[in-house]
DNA sequence: CTGCTTTGTAAGTGTTGACTTACGTATTTT
DNA sequence: AAAATACGTAAGTCAACACTTACAAAGCAG
């Protein structure tokens, strides 16, 4: 539930793929794995990483389960992101300043 | 030097150590393995990850290399998850549209 | 209740990658 | 020029992990 699991689950190029699907909108587990090159299971396991690191969540309906962002998980990354960015650019306007004035 | 290889370049704690220690300014490659608890040339191993990904740049500057933040780099990935950000929230509204009303 | 569907989990495998030590190279200093 | 400093690179090792197949569980249809 950390930035670092965020990145690390993001990073894997599959898993990425499956967090993207699901920018259109929920969707179960079978829909996911369709036209991904790897296998059902896969698309589970990859889908738990993506739940523990808080970047999706999961609703029951029958035998399936939807799985859909989780668009606080999505805040706090992007909060985080945005600090970063202001104390970065903080810090290269001072280099700026300081070191060839 | 797209999105996937920002993402993975951050995604090992350690590099992403480095990186947010490039935060408060340009530092050695000596400064920055300074406190961690890895090896000079792991650090620098980490920094050719980081800059082939576009995140951080590179200065001669005598017999050292100093290294900082690319904030074009920085800018390129804070643009792709503002997009995402976007289009999930535009998931999202529309998932409680048409699901819930 | 039996069978079918949908999913999660266990166990095993192969590859990737983070790390180490050893070495080569370039620049400054005396 | 010789020594010292700061760094990158090569080679090797060990653990992590993405993936597979096989199996178990849970809900729905006949």
């Amino acid at each position: 539930m950390t930035y670092g699991d965020k990145f690390d689950a993001l990073a894997a190029p599959t898993r990425r793929a499956v967090f993207e699907k699901l920018k259109a909108g929920p969707l179960s587990v079978g829909a996911i794995a369709e036209g991904l090159p790897v296998s059902r299971p896969a698309v589970s396991q990859h889908l738990k990483v993506l739940k523990d690191a808080g970047l999706v969540a999961e609703a029951r309906s029958g035998v399936r389960r939807i799985y859909r962002l989780d668009v606080n998980g999505l805040a706090e990354m992007r909060d985080y992101f945005d600090g970063f960015w202001d104390e970065a650019l903080d810090a290269y306007r001072r280099s700026l300043d300081g070191g060839d004035a």
